[in-house]
DNA sequence: ACATAACTTGACCATAGGGTCAAGTTAAGG
DNA sequence: CCTTAACTTGACCCTATGGTCAAGTTATGT
């Protein structure tokens, strides 16, 4: 690769890392290669597609934000403030960080390393879940594919909070929430949690609502 | 006006309603035309905006279904269950009435008649809260302006999940929020209630966030 | 220094949406 | 039946998006 391509395709994944960061991963590819100063037909050039300049820019920093995070709720003494915390850090993430929303609430498209970070992420989940329901806090017929519905409402949530007099608002709406996860709150459930098909299935829906 | 032009508003009037219906109040203007077999001058000529369209075509149904479940939930014998009742059935009218859905969720634009509706909604919505308070059963720092968390949420979940094989799962979603509404499961919320003001600006942000 | 492969550009294609208006058509009153 | 005001049409304007490619430019190896 030439020296000149690589510094563009540098400015380009420079800018497509600060718009992502604020708009998401819808944002306009022909705006990330007019804010890199470049033609948007260079951007075509070199990445392609959207998908391959998402697992470029994203995807690493997604991984680490949300290992990071799983790590840190693990090592919480009580398991019960280990599952909150990992609820409220990754919300508060989905606050600064529209890609990083878009990724926590499953609405990202196909692009292959970020698919397959989530899938680890959802392991990571899936453990703090378990060991809150072992320490008998957390309701027992809450699921890790009951997140969608926590992160997907945050991810709006959060959206329209944002840049209001009320900025801190989406902690309130996660605070009804992770008050009825608790077992004590917990009342039968009208319907079966999603299996991993029905979930997936959610998430494309959700990934396609814009 | 003119035989003609009656019969043309008509027609658009029903195409209106259907795509509003079935898509939403961000409906194209375009496509209702379409589907009413009509120019879409004519629609321009004959309603000029989108809102006058939404204020005739939208605004007295959803006003009729709004006070029927509102007077309905009044009716019940046991306050928690009348407040459960409203959540729940507004939440099912999400579900089936995409123009509904968007109108509980507070994502509609400046149409007069149906902003003049929704402040009427907001109060029936008040009183079936008090209600719910007096009986002890509703926590009590669960305030009129946090019904919007509920219904902006519940119009994108129930979106999600319809048309999969799961298109009950917003009742899941739905049901973990009211479990943290009761009195017993209340832990102190990080955050203080929007003001009326606020709970505009977040209003005005959900009808942006298409 | 120059040939050439690598790279960049911007015009161009298409789609989809909002919105306007001159020109043509038609309903309806005299 | 014929005039005319009322109405309709669709071409046209704009914006914004995704995407392609011929033609022009430039970095780099020899």
């Amino acid at each position: 690769m030439r020296a000149d391509a690589q510094r563009n395709a540098e400015k380009l994944r420079t800018a497509a890392a600060e718009l992502f960061r604020e708009r998401g991963l819808q944002a306009p590819l022909k705006e990330i290669a007019r804010r890199a100063g470049v033609s948007h037909g260079t951007l075509y050039n070199l990445f392609g597609t959207r998908e391959a300049l998402i697992d470029e820019v994203v995807t690493d920093l997604a991984a680490d934000r949300l290992e990071e995070v799983a790590r840190h709720a693990l090592a919480q003494d009580d398991a019960w403030d280990g599952f909150v915390y990992y609820i409220e850090t990754l919300c508060e993430l989905q606050v600064t960080d529209a890609a990083i929303s878009d990724v926590v609430a499953g609405r990202y498209p196909n692009a292959e390393r970020l698919m397959a970070l989530c899938g680890r992420a959802r392991d990571a989940a899936t453990r703090i879940i378990e060991r809150a329901h072992e320490s008998g806090a957390l309701r027992p017929d809450f699921t890790g594919e009951d997140l969608v519905f926590v992160f997907a409402t945050n991810a709006v949530l959060s959206r329209a909070v944002k840049d209001t007099a009320a900025p801190d608002a989406w902690r309130r709406g996660i605070a009804f929430v992770l008050d009825g996860l608790r077992t004590e709150a917990a009342h039968p459930l009208p319907t079966a949690p999603l299996t991993g098909q029905q979930l997936y299935e959610v998430m494309a829906n959700v990934a396609a609502a814009r």
